[in-house]
DNA sequence: TCATATGCAACCTAATACGTTACATGATAA
DNA sequence: TTATCATGTAACGTATTAGGTTGCATATGA
């Protein structure tokens, strides 16, 4: 499979809206992530059940933010999403006869787990207010 | 895609290769991992490349060690295979037009590359014969 | 009423590890 | 020398899953 980018363009489009004062449409978060208005909609609504989003039908309608960019994480969108994979690799079969093929697991999944625990932290640490500051500084620093 | 399980199983059939005095086949490997003769040897050929292995064609043949588990760590087996890609979440794109999309990308790399690292140092850091040692303890504790 | 927007089902596509078949090549034993 | 065993490799099929696409129902505002 391809990159799951969909942490990506969700942190993406979330910020743009962060800065708008208007509801935003699937189909011009459609044309900032290059993609089609159902993908939008479909990934979008995880983002709604979790209560990070709203969205309203008809003219005028559209997304908007339920809350400002300082309370949300990247960590929150990642669990949003339904806390997709984050490793290709992994073990061969979950709960192996071979005593061996065990004790690989478990130093696999060691390795794994703590890896995963230091990027969730690390997601968890930094709001999409942050990413947006990021982005005023070197927007800023272009003008200049 | 379904998981990546070549780190796995070749781990595994290498510890299994350090308990035995003979070469082992492709087709008694395949039986150990549960899969298939021309798997087994697609996946070991980066290991030969590598120099962790050797093979032998016809009768007695089979694949060896080149080296004893203690020299070859779970790192070194990651790269022979390739260093095939880690995680399954990635950009949208690589080199983004629009800076909010690029300062996004910043920040997941940041985190994202931040694991890598902890993952491969630790990786780094066990040897094969280590995985085999944790075998024969646990293997003796059961016999007890 | 009509244009606009989401909601959602149903289907196709791409990427890639893995599975499978077929055949060539090399090495050993009879 | 010949049969057997083993690797080497090409070629093609399979499964999984994010993403893409079409179509239609539903709701909202002008």
């Amino acid at each position: 499979m391809q990159m799951d980018a969909r942490l990506s363009r969700m942190l993406h489009v979330l910020i743009h809206m962060g800065r708008g004062d208007r509801p935003l449409t699937s189909k011009d978060a459609a044309v900032m992530l290059q993609t089609n208005a159902v993908v939008v909609r479909r990934t979008m609504a995880g983002l709604r059940e979790a209560g990070h989003v709203t969205s309203v039908k008809g003219h005028g309608g559209g997304w908007s933010l339920a809350k400002p960019l300082d309370e949300i994480t990247m960590l929150d969108i990642y669990r949003a999403l339904g806390e997709p994979r984050l490793f290709l690799i992994g073990p061969a079969s979950e709960n192996p006869d071979c005593l061996v093929e065990r004790e690989v697991n478990a130093s696999l999944e060691s390795a794994f787990d703590e890896a995963r625990e230091l990027l969730l932290a690390r997601l968890g640490k930094v709001s999409l207010a942050d990413i947006a500051r990021g982005f005023e500084e070197r927007f800023a620093a272009l003008g200049s």
